[in-house]
DNA sequence: TAATAAAGTTAGCCATGGCTAACTATAGCA
DNA sequence: TGCTATAGTTAGCCATGGCTAACTTTATTA
């Protein structure tokens, strides 16, 4: 599977959230979340479609792919874990934190976003919790775990 | 002054850094440094020439304008408050560090950053200090300071 | 000083990803 | 059933930001 663009990312990733009630998602629906114009929903379905990744019904629904389904989990997944970090432990407003979260998602490595996710499990916990995994974290072999 | 899109911010973060030792830079340095064409540098150069960000002389050097010199100081800040947050509190590898500072560094918003960094110096501190600046936190007036 | 290497420029190509204008299809309702 | 609003499409434009090929300028050095 080749990578997607940001751009493209931000197009699954909608319709990916716009699936999750019914199932499906239409260019409409797509176009006023992204606030981007009909025609260029139209070229990055498209795009999307080429890629496998999700089925347009000629003037009608847009339907996620199995393999759509999975990476539109994983995009969302990765804002969903950005989001959680800046309001949770930067306490930021909420939509500030949404904004800053889906510029974000598509500039993190893998192993960055892991350890923003570990180090907000980390802040998060109780006291008692955090000693506990301070503790198994000095027991670890890991260089930097 | 107008905003910089990412790839000139880029552009200009290296004609910065490269002038940090002899006052200028030149076009084949920050080639080999972004790792592009010379002619990609030519015109990323001629865009910051245009918006008073730097002076370039044919066939010569590169020189900063005051207001590049500002510039370039703000986003080489930004890169470094970041890379400094993945090595210094996410234990990441310089080099990855470096790499994930670079492509965030434009992603993030102003407010972002420096909770970002206020969070990096408070996990840096000792544990004495953390306690004072937590106190003051604590007596501040601010809602998430 | 003339040849050559290195640096810089120009022209022109391409992909991406926006947009508007104008058209077509579908659906809801009088 | 036909009108109208909404949705979707197509064509074509533009800006950004890469690239190569081919050229010019500058610097080095034999």
């Amino acid at each position: 599977m080749k990578n997607l663009s940001p751009s493209l990312e931000d197009y699954l990733e909608a319709a990916y959230t716009l699936s999750l009630k019914e199932g499906f998602s239409r260019a409409c629906g797509i176009s006023r979340l992204l606030k981007v114009s009909k025609p260029s929903v139209n070229s990055a379905v498209k795009a999307l479609a080429a890629r496998g990744l999700l089925e347009h019904e000629h003037y009608g629904y847009i339907r996620l792919s199995p393999a759509g389904l999975k990476a539109g989990a994983e995009i969302s997944g990765r804002h969903a874990l950005l989001k959680d970090f800046f309001v949770s432990v930067l306490a930021m407003d909420e939509n500030q934190a949404g904004e800053d979260a889906c510029r974000a998602e598509h500039a993190l490595s893998p192993e960055a976003l892991r350890r923003v996710g570990a180090l907000a499990v980390f802040l998060k916990a109780p006291p008692r919790r955090r000693l506990l995994l301070a503790a198994r974290s000095a027991m670890s072999k890991r260089k930097n775990g």
